[in-house]
DNA sequence: GCACTGGACCTGTATAGACAGGTATGACAG
DNA sequence: CTGTCATACCTGTCTATACAGGTCCAGTGC
């Protein structure tokens, strides 16, 4: 391609326009050069100023009004797109105690399905565990978690009742990015139990799966029926 | 702007790719045709069949290589950061045919609970949509829908079987943010007749509300226990 | 004083044409 | 047979230009 990307017109201006919000030259809220102006200053063609923008705007930095102009978006909407967030801090955040319930810890072979999600061999070593988190002593959460040894070492040491998974593992390998799926189902036994569910009670389901350098770990969430799982996100319009 | 939506020609070629991918004609690894092969087949010019694919791209559809061509992504890949999904696109990119059927249309007083959401006063008119949306007839999923009117004039006067509300609102109010609050449960009759569920099949709920210039929209979809919800998101520090 | 209108400005979209640079393939020379 | 090179094709980027339609304001006419 033409330019070694940083170098590229439109990376520069866009450039152009983080800089001075980065310098407090533009606050939220402040009015963006258009831009029309941006041809004229910069010198660049209407069409490139206009990719700058767009795609400012579609990272949820800016924010484009036909017919009024572009502006500076909230700081607030500029926060992780998706947190993978830590329930802990959740549970504690709305006033309740967070302790953690070791149900299980264990090294178990990769079956094939594991071992395709892991891209890994069948049979090679996973960790895993199993534990509720509970609010106030009732549990709100059971987590299924299989961690690859390879990328998290030291993973079932660790002291659960004082670091969670979830806190050891972004200590370990920085998250890079996170795959959730998302379902509703009527639990098994096991799980029913220790949420102390009754039949019918549906149940649901986060299936995660993170990845930092490689595949780290495949999580599955259960939640307590009066429980939610929110998420707030930036939605670039593409 | 210039067009509404649908008639977008830039649009008219996403669809032209996306309906080859639903059809079969396309498969994960197949050769999409070039730019140049667009322009001479669709009568655009090349710089909209660019954006096309490059929309594409950006939502993990099509993988693009300089130099070499551009390609249908494997259907698992999927990874963008969290996006409020066109589910009518999801639908055709799995090889099925996506059909809405509208329930119920209309203008409702807000109740205190809506009212709060939206920030208005109660009593205040809300266009009400109630529709499903269906794979190969079959209901996928139920979505109803609370708009602020002042927010997205003209919504209920809009044909949903052409331009779905999440394509309509899109266009008229270029969404900032999203949140998400996902729940697991039993669904009540009138829901579990529009999804054919038996009674006992637990059904998700993602609630969720989109803000534009003020609040736009609050939406409860309800999923058929067999799909999923996917999330991707990549967690970059910013 | 007020309603209306025209113009200035903005974004959204579309077009044609151009060059840079990556990739693959086949022809050609060794 | 092997290595090199020209070439065709592809995407990435940039420019100049154009028109549509929304928004806002100021000026005009009542």
């Amino acid at each position: 391609m033409a330019l070694p990307a940083a170098a590229a017109r439109y990376h520069q201006v866009k450039h152009f326009v983080l800089e001075q919000i980065g310098r407090g030259a533009l606050v939220p809220g402040a009015r963006v050069p258009s831009e029309n102006v941006l041809v004229r200053t910069l010198g660049v063609s209407r069409m490139t100023a206009n990719r700058a923008l767009k795609e400012l705007a579609a990272d949820g930095v800016l924010v484009r009004v036909a017919g009024v102009g572009t502006f500076v978006a909230d700081a607030r909407v500029h926060a992780h797109p998706l947190e993978v967030r830590n329930i802990a801090d959740e549970i504690r955040a709305r006033g309740h105690t967070h302790r953690v319930r070791v149900i299980e810890l264990a090294t178990r072979p990769a079956t094939r399905e594991l071992a395709e999600r892991f891209e890994l061999r069948p049979g090679s070593p996973l960790d895993y565990s199993l534990l509720t988190h509970l609010a106030d002593d009732v549990p709100l959460q059971v987590e299924e978690r299989y961690v690859n040894p390879q990328a998290a070492p030291g993973y079932l040491a660790t002291d659960f009742s004082r670091t969670t998974p979830h806190e050891f593992l972004i200590r370990v390998a920085p998250l890079q990015r996170a795959e959730h799926i998302v379902r509703a189902l009527l639990p098994e036994r096991r799980i029913r139990r220790l949420l102390r569910l009754k039949p019918g009670d549906a149940s649901l389901l986060i299936r995660r799966r993170t990845f930092s350098q490689g595949r780290v770990a495949s999580v599955a969430d259960l939640y307590h029926p009066g429980s939610r799982y929110e998420l707030a996100a930036n939605c670039p319009p593409r």
